[in-house]
DNA sequence: CGATCCATTATTGTATACAACTTTGCGCCC
DNA sequence: GGGCGCAAAGTTGTATACAATAATGGATCG
């Protein structure tokens, strides 16, 4: 899925990306929780393909920094220290709003029924209760606008700090503070809409503070279920 | 190198480790041009190892974008196109002067004291003829720079982008516009030393901009050759 | 003489077998 | 009873064998 956002033209695709694919989305949905060992054997298992691929998907996840592997020990879902939050946050709001302020001036239409697409789904997701699905819809709707902005290699960093803020999210999320997200996104996409570059620009950075201080980094880790348990089989 | 500069705590490297380093090298030093194939039986016989290694390690290059994989075909040297050299060097222009003033707030004599040697080494490689050496040390001032900034996430960014500059430069260099490095990094020096934060942000970025000003972005491509010619074996 | 098709060859994709290391659990000794 | 050490089990690291796909070259036909 990552690969395809960035680079359309490759649908040259080998059953590793699936793996990956399933992998990233349900990290990214939180089913899979930070600290989880992702064993070999039992992923060869559940994708029904051999070791050889699992493998080669878990150094595909090593890379975007979703998994570390610990040599002879195994690959674990990554728990981002309150160092590396921070850093991803603020790395965040360095390129993104730059990216959104792009994006304002180059959104077609069709981008922006898309990303209203997106919304609404993601507005249903919560509707159902399925935080974990309206997590990773909203962590695509600034994908989105990352490539809409056409700045591949950018967009390709975003990508991977998206990632990583999921994980971060899944650590030190403070329930208190609710869904700002729903306005935030709403007011971006009308100044998307609207050709409004700095008011995108603005928006997306405020965005972006309101996320990082919705976190509580402070506190420490939560824990890690199982495997199987996570991805069903 | 790569993974030890970001994270010098991993000292646990594999044997694929190794075959990245050199390939790396090689193609930061211009000894494997751009649109080399690397194939997998070659490479496993010079460096002695499987295929198995060997593959995963074209993954891993692969996903600093220095190789392209083509299923079922090989794996090659990127070949930047011109739109993807204009989006490195933006993107180094957008990060990198921050970088810079925030490592000359935190450089420490230590620091300054590797930097010096980084340029004289690439001062002397520069006597030697050795044009290769002496940009794969240009990048590694960069680098070394990032690691002095402190903020791991974007210095990692950082890498990948000087590692896509290297093939740039080997594409697009016009041979006009001489060595300009020389003079940048000696005064970038003098403002880190000094912890002039402001004046190391503005060096850099002129120093970014005459970089990308010394490209040609408008001819095409130049030749590749072949694999056991530049690796020697 | 040139182009096309097919067989051959070479290279990559995947699975499996074996080796090395880490972890675990039992037994022994203090 | 607690801690140490060793053996067994399990997991990962690497190599190799086989399958599938693409590149190559020659023969045949137009």
């Amino acid at each position: 899925m990552i690969d395809k956002q960035i680079s359309p033209s490759k649908s040259q695709h080998s059953q590793a990306d699936t793996v990956v694919d399933e992998l990233v989305t349900a990290i990214h949905q939180h089913r899979i929780a930070p600290g989880t060992k992702l064993g070999e054997d039992d992923l060869a298992e559940i994708f029904g393909v051999s070791r050889t691929i699992i493998r080669a998907s878990l150094q595909a996840l090593a890379h975007q920094q979703l998994v570390e592997i610990k040599r002879n020990r195994g690959a674990f879902v990554v728990q981002p220290s309150i160092r590396e939050a921070h850093e991803v946050f603020e790395a965040r709001a360095l390129l993104e709003p730059g990216l959104a302020s792009r994006a304002a001036e180059r959104a077609t239409a069709e981008d922006i029924q898309l990303l209203q697409r997106h919304i609404e789904e993601e507005h249903a997701a919560l509707a159902e209760g399925d935080r974990g699905k309206a997590l990773h819809l909203s962590g695509l709707f600034h994908i989105e606008i990352a490539r809409i902005a056409n700045h591949a290699t950018i967009a390709g960093f975003i990508e991977a700090l998206i990632a990583r803020s999921s994980l971060i999210i899944a650590l030190y999320w403070r329930r208190e503070s609710a869904l700002c997200e729903k306005h935030a996104h709403h007011a971006l996409l009308d100044a998307l809409a609207n050709q409004q570059g700095q008011a995108a620009e603005e928006l997306m950075n405020s965005h972006l503070v309101d996320l990082h201080s919705a976190l509580d980094l402070r506190e420490r880790p939560k824990p890690a279920r199982t495997l199987k348990e996570a991805l069903g089989g």
